[in-house]
DNA sequence: ATGAGTGCAAAGGCTTTGCATTAGG
DNA sequence: CCTAATGCAAAGCCTTTGCACTCAT
C-alpha cells in the first residue's frame, strides 16, 4: 500500500517537525485511523490498537493532532471522536447520529463549498471574527438506530 | 416587551405538552437565554440566574431542552452552552472561537440554506440515513482572542 | 395530601496529569 | 547517557444522580 507509507511518512514529517518522534504507538494510532474510515472513538481506539494504554493514546492523539496529522471530532454526546487531518483524506463533511453518536463520512459538492466559502468571508467581514475553517454536519439517524426503532 | 411575554407562554406551553411545570426557576432559565444573545455556558447561566442551584439549573434545562423550548449547543471544547431553540429565535449558524470557545450567532442566505436541504436530501437518499437538521459552524477567533494574540 | 421541583452533597464518566520506568537517538 | 515516551494510578472537570425538604395544585 503505497498510499500508507505515503501517510506514515507524512506523519513522520509533521511530527519532526513538531519536534516529536513517530513512535510504535503514534503509528499504530495513525494505521487505526486510516482504516476505521470514519471517526472513531477512544474506546474503539483501544480496541483497535492492542496493548496501548489509555493515557497513551489520549496523549499520543494530542501530540498528532498538535501536528495536524489527527483531527478531534466533537459532536453532540460527550465522547470526542478522532479521525486523520482533513488534508490527509480530503476535505469532507459529517453525518451525525443523533441517537447513538455515530459519525459517518460524505463529499459536498463543490458549487456549495464555494457558497460557504463566501459566507465565511462576508461573516469574517461584518463581525471582525477572522474565520479559519468550516464545519457542516447533518443530524440525524444511522441505520442501526432507524431499524431499533421500527422494532 | 410583548416578544418577551410571547416566549414565555410558548415555553409555558411546551412544557404542560410536556406534563411539566413552568416553575420560577424554568421561566428565570428562558429570561437569561432570552436575554443573553448568544448561546451561554453553564458557568454564565449561573452567574446570571442568582440563587440557582447547578443541579437545578442542569435539570431544568434538560426539561426545556426535551420540551422544544432550548436547546444543547456542542462545539470545540468540553463545556456545553445552551440558547433558545431554533423555532423561538429563527434559524442560525454560530460562528465558534476555537480559542475560548465563545459562540456567536450569524444568518446564512436563503439560497445556502437551500443547497445544504438539497444536500442532506441526497445524502439521505444516497446512505439509508434519515436526515433532520443541520449544523454550519465556523471557526474561527473572535475579537477578544484575536487582540490577545497581537499582544 | 400528593407528586413535582429544589438544593446540597456525592457519585459518574471522560479526560488529563503525576510519577516511576522504559526506550529511542 | 539523556530526554522523550510509556503505563499505571490518581486527580480534574463537567455533568448526573440520590435524597430529604419544600412548594404548588
Amino acid at each position: 500500500m503505497a498510499a500508507v507509507d505515503d501517510l506514515h511518512r507524512t506523519a513522520d514529517e509533521r511530527l519532526r517537525a513538531d519536534g516529536q518522534r513517530y513512535t510504535a504507538n503514534r503509528r499504530a494510532l495513525v494505521d487505526v485511523l486510516a482504516t476505521s474510515g470514519c471517526p472513531v472513538t477512544m474506546t474503539e481506539v483501544l480496541a483497535a490498537a492492542e496493548g496501548l494504554a489509555l493515557s497513551s493514546a489520549y496523549r499520543n492523539l494530542a501530540v498528532l493532532e498538535d501536528a495536524g496529522v489527527v483531527h478531534r471530532v466533537v459532536t453532540t454526546d460527550d465522547t470526542a471522536r478522532y479521525e486523520l487531518a482533513e488534508d490527509l483524506t480530503g476535505h469532507h463533511h459529517h453525518l451525525v447520529c443523533t441517537t447513538c453518536g455515530v459519525v459517518a463520512d460524505i463529499d459536498v459538492p463543490e458549487a456549495l463549498e464555494h457558497h460557504i466559502d463566501e459566507l465565511a468571508r462576508s461573516a469574517a467581514a461584518a463581525t471582525s471574527w477572522s474565520v479559519d475553517h468550516h464545519r457542516l454536519d447533518l443530524l440525524g439517524t444511522c441505520p442501526t438506530c432507524r431499524s431499533a426503532q421500527r422494532s
